[in-house]
RNA sequence: CGGGGCAUAGCGCAGCCUGGUAGCGCACCACACUGGGGGUGUGGGGGUCGUAGGUUCAAAUCCUGCUGUCCCGACCA
């Protein structure tokens, strides 16, 4: 039993101005975190209490699925880093600093160097694979923009797991495995989530998922099928548009012709001007590509059709395209081709052109003349213009169809709490990471990583459940199970010595109870509010009034009103609605 | 990394324009009242006005540098 006189109990009526996000604003008024500084939070001990019990519930369902769980140092020195070759190849987020003895060290980001090198020096034999590491550990990433409090900190608590394997089939058998534990774990932390395909961005690797919570203040977009289980990040998405060959019976017209276009130099402006729909435009953007003798420019042309955008991530991994994906300055467009942006077109382009297949079956469009304040109408592949080649690299739209055919893509916003990769050889080849098979020859290991970003399920779950008066937490993750207020204490014997036993018997019965003992000068109202506020999910109001009934009044939080429940059968009544599993 | 805003008590803010002994609300402490939804009154404690420099008889206030912090942007040709 815990008892509110004796606890930090650091609620604040008025919203910081700094917290933008409702979780953000929650877990300050609440009392679960206070800033140091940008990205950097102290979890008060309201909130380590639930941050303990998210690290409680993973770490019963990676021990679950076999994996062995071990403490790496957060600081690490560099060898490992350039041995891996992310020394070099990671940017300004990679806190890097010196020690006494002038040696290179970084606070860790992510932990595959580490626990390659554990491995390699452990490991020595086919027969201890597969095997699966994690840690519940701080991580530090310098984010170039830290915001939402802990949802994107610099420093945040993370539970990252590693496996290592001898064969392709091993390996994504364990993926299987973890993603069907990831469920399992987001399922019984009450979280509304969806597994999609991801890109599996610097940190390599082939097959990748994210697991994310849906909610409105999400950063990432994830696009899934209405009728199918087809589900990805907006980065590497697919779809197939609707009309896609809307024009393609059309007669082709034998010659493009010019019109002047003087004020019109967006999709927009020349849609509008020409009265032409935007579907019909070819809309051409100049992009930095790989430098090289037949393209000194070091410029690709990307055509997409009008009405469609580019997706970058997808855009990048073509060879022609420089990543990250950098659009063209006006000057080097001029300078290269002559002509402002605004009326470019893939006509006798000196650079290559990089064609979106949502313009390959289009016929007599328009796209710009390569003159400035010209389009030309009617053009067509092959008469009027060229590419070199063509890719998918579309940005999809809600109510495309997916790719596999079935139903019709939404897109909603979500929060990346969980993250699994097939990594392959990339760490454990760079890092000499080597076991001997059942033939006695040496075998660079096959890994695969996991992640699930624990101090931010805090936040992501206080996203999808507060009200008005606060947070409501699922009783898995709440700090307290119940909250026993006492009314009129400092008036009445009866009610200080039933609200003691009544909390002591709770707590014997294995809940965690939060007794609210404060003095007679912290109202009823004010301890309602700051219960609520917490988002304690059950309360028992003990009163002279139900005393002489011999009644408790209990309240749930995410409930209306109260109920009245027989002193005698409290437990009973508890027992059937309080769910810790 | 680019642009903008802000920095005065633990929190939220006013004062700055027009320089002259630092203020309000919440929170905190004491006492009294009140006592089922952030109650009332009286009295109190708490500030190198982010920092360094400059202007001035005099700077929270005007000027400059620095630091911190927040927001916006970083594909639409």
């Amino acid at each position: 039993m815990i008892r509110a006189s004796q606890y930090l109990i650091a609620t604040l009526k008025e919203t910081p101005t700094d917290a933008e996000v409702v979780s953000h604003q929650l877990m300050v008024r609440a009392g679960l975190i206070r800033k140091l500084a940008t990205g950097l939070y102290t979890w008060l001990p309201a909130g380590l209490r639930v941050l303990h019990k998210v690290t409680a519930v993973v770490r019963e369902e990676m021990n679950r699925a076999g994996a062995m769980e071990v403490s790496m140092p957060v600081v690490q020195s560099a060898d490992l880093w350039i041995e891996s070759g992310r020394w070099d190849k990671m940017g300004p987020e990679l806190l890097r600093f010196v020690d006494r003895h002038d040696r290179d060290f970084c606070l860790g980001p992510t932990h595959e160097e580490v626990i390659t090198d554990l491995i390699r020096n452990e490991l020595s034999s086919y027969r201890q694979l597969p095997a699966n590491f994690y840690q519940i550990q701080t991580k530090f990433r310098d984010e170039r923009r830290p915001r939402f409090g802990v949802m994107r900190a610099r420093e945040f608590l993370m539970k990252d797991a590693y496996s290592f394997h001898t064969s392709e089939d091993s390996l994504q058998q364990t993926y299987d495995q973890m993603h069907a534990t990831y469920c399992r774990i987001f399922e019984r932390l009450g979280l509304e989530f969806r597994p999609v395909l991801a890109d599996s961005g610097n940190i390599g690797g082939s097959m990748s998922h994210e697991f994310h919570v849906l909610a409105d203040s999400g950063e990432d977009e994830i696009v899934f099928s209405s009728d199918s289980p087809y589900a990805a990040n907006i980065e590497m998405a697919t779809g197939q548009l609707v009309d896609l060959d809307f024009s393609s019976g059309e007669t082709k017209k034998p010659k493009a012709s010019a019109v002047d276009t003087p004020e019109a130099h967006s999709i927009e402006d020349v849609s509008s001007s020409l009265g032409i729909e935007a579907r019909r435009l070819v809309k051409t953007m100049v992009v930095k590509g790989e430098l090289s003798e037949a393209n000194p420019s070091g410029l690709v042309a990307l055509v997409i059709r009008g009405d469609q955008s580019i997706n970058p991530i997808k855009a990048e991994k073509h060879p022609l395209v420089a990543s990250p994906f950098t659009l063209a300055q006006d000057e080097e467009i001029v300078a290269a081709l002559h002509c402002k942006p605004g009326s470019i077109g893939p006509i006798d382009l000196s650079i290559p052109v990089l064609a979106d297949e949502s313009v390959l079956s289009m016929v007599n469009f328009v796209c710009g003349a390569n003159k400035d304040g010209q389009h030309l109408i009617d053009a067509n592949w092959g008469s009027d213009c060229r590419y070199d080649s063509s890719t998918d690299m579309r940005k999809v739209q809600e109510g495309d169809i997916s790719p596999d055919g079935q139903g019709s893509l939404q897109i909603k916003r979500g929060i990346e709490v969980g993250h699994i990769f097939q990594l392959g050889t990339k760490y454990s080849e760079a890092m000499n990471a080597k076991v001997l098979d059942e033939n006695g020859k040496s075998v660079t290991m096959i890994m695969g990583c996991y992640g699930i970003g624990v101090s931010r399920i805090v936040a992501s779950c206080i996203e999808q459940s507060h009200d008005d008066n606060g947070i409501i937490w699922p009783d898995i993750i709440a700090p307290f199970h119940i909250a026993v207020i006492p009314m009129n204490a400092h008036k009445s014997e009866a009610v200080v010595e039933l609200s003691e036993s009544l909390a002591k018997q709770l707590t014997e019965a294995g809940y965690e109870v939060l007794l609210d003992d404060r003095d007679k000068k912290t109202s009823a109202g004010v301890k309602f509010a700051d219960m609520e506020l917490m988002g304690i999910p059950h309360r028992i109001v003990v009163s002279d009034r139900g005393i002489e009934q011999n009644v408790l009044e209990y309240k749930s939080r995410s409930a209306q009103d109260n109920e009245m429940i027989p002193t005698d059968d409290i437990l009973r009544f508890l027992s059937e609605n309080i769910r810790l599993g």
